[in-house]
DNA sequence: CACCCTCTTGACCGCCGGGTCAAGGCGCCG
DNA sequence: CGGCGCCTTGACCCGGCGGTCAAGAGGGTG
């Protein structure tokens, strides 16, 4: 393997206007190759020909194959964590705040699909070992994240005893699955309805009540 | 590709006592280095090498690696489907059924953890389009299951209205998350026990009750 | 013994695909 | 104008891996 330079393979000189466009460009193709046929069947060529250029210039913009997979998994990843953020409301209950995280995700992965799809392909550890470590460093911010959510309502009696990490693992899961059935499956349910749907279920499970945590307010675009 | 001969590559003609268990070994050498390296990163040889063998006779035995790779997919959904069948009782009420089901899915995944991981490469597709199908194929299996339960418990006021494919979705989710987490994540909890959570916890969500579903008998080995 | 059928071997082949590289266009600065 | 750094190309290389095959080893049967 190719040893990671120094800082690790943070070398790259300065890419002009264009050359950050032309980056995305291929970040963009890859993404919806790798999460329509998956990161093994995917060819570098076959990036090259959906962003019309030539193979070579993968290489003038990522080093490996693998780095570029991982630089569209930490892109994701950050961009769904903002969304997450952004629906919590830091006033209301834990509860609460699970469920609009767990809506605001549904959302999140209907409106990036091709993006999200790579979450797969994560699941599998098809892409090396090296890689399996970048990737599985970052599920455990999520899982954290909803270990701290479950303990806080735990303490203010909204959620029954138990192991936080399992009711995180069941949360988690049950976003991923629900995703995953969304792009795969043939779910022709709309999108808000259907995290509507996800958000009941958790607090349902969480909680065992039928009304936990407030009810969100269905968006009318 | 290799076209499915008529009936669908059922050629092979007889084996011997020593065949059959030579050709188990060949899958079960394969199932461990599947579910621990995935399939694109398994090669032939591996295979080989693990089973003791030279290179050639995996081809006395499968046509092809994804043929072998099928064959081991057909046969751990026979052995589960098995299971869930066993457990589940005639008599009782669906719910109860589906917690059940999923109890001794939880149980069984553990028990088989090689075998099991196999379901997350199917999650992820990349094992070429001709083995998409097959594998698909099978899923909707468990979800028609799932979802014929939902609609009897629904009918018996057991779990409020909605669409049932959607729940159908939530309960294998969740079985399948909480089987990644205790084979990839550190869950070091006993399988009893997490059998029990997830039991209660797919009863919780469908039923928005606390007790839904007769408690499972714990099992003392 | 002659024959056949199941099994086993390991050298070999051919292709596919990730990665390299020398060459060149293009725009900017001195 | 000359040189320099960013960008782009496509032919090429080469190692790895799925799959083939000719050659046998047992062992069972007539």
């Amino acid at each position: 393997m190719t040893v990671s330079q120094s800082t690790g393979a943070a070398e790259r000189r300065t890419h002009t206007e264009q050359g950050i466009e032309r980056k995305q460009q291929l970040l963009d193709a890859a993404a919806t190759l790798f999460s329509t046929k998956g990161y093994a069947n995917t060819r570098i060529a076959d990036i090259c020909a959906a962003a019309g250029v030539a193979k070579g210039l993968v290489y003038w913009y990522f080093p490996t194959k693998e780095e570029l997979f991982a630089e569209l998994v930490r892109s994701m990843r950050l961009q769904l964590r903002r969304a997450q953020a952004a629906a919590m409301d830091p006033e209301s209950d834990p509860l609460t705040r699970i469920r609009q995280g767990t809506e605001a995700s549904v959302v999140f992965m209907a409106e990036h699909r091709a993006y999200f799809a790579l979450l797969d392909v994560e699941r599998a550890h098809d892409a090396g070992p090296e890689l399996d470590a970048v990737l599985r460093e970052g599920s455990d911010v999520y899982a954290n994240d909803v270990i701290r959510l479950v303990r806080d309502a735990q303490s203010q009696g909204l959620v029954p005893d138990g192991d936080p990490r399992l009711y995180a693992v069941g949360v988690l899961g049950v976003v991923s699955s629900f995703s995953h059935a969304l792009r795969n499956g043939s779910l022709d349910v709309d999108v808000e309805e259907l995290a509507g749907f996800v958000g009941d279920w958790v607090v349902r499970a969480l909680s065992g009540a039928v009304t936990g945590g407030q009810a969100r307010p269905r968006r009318t675009r």
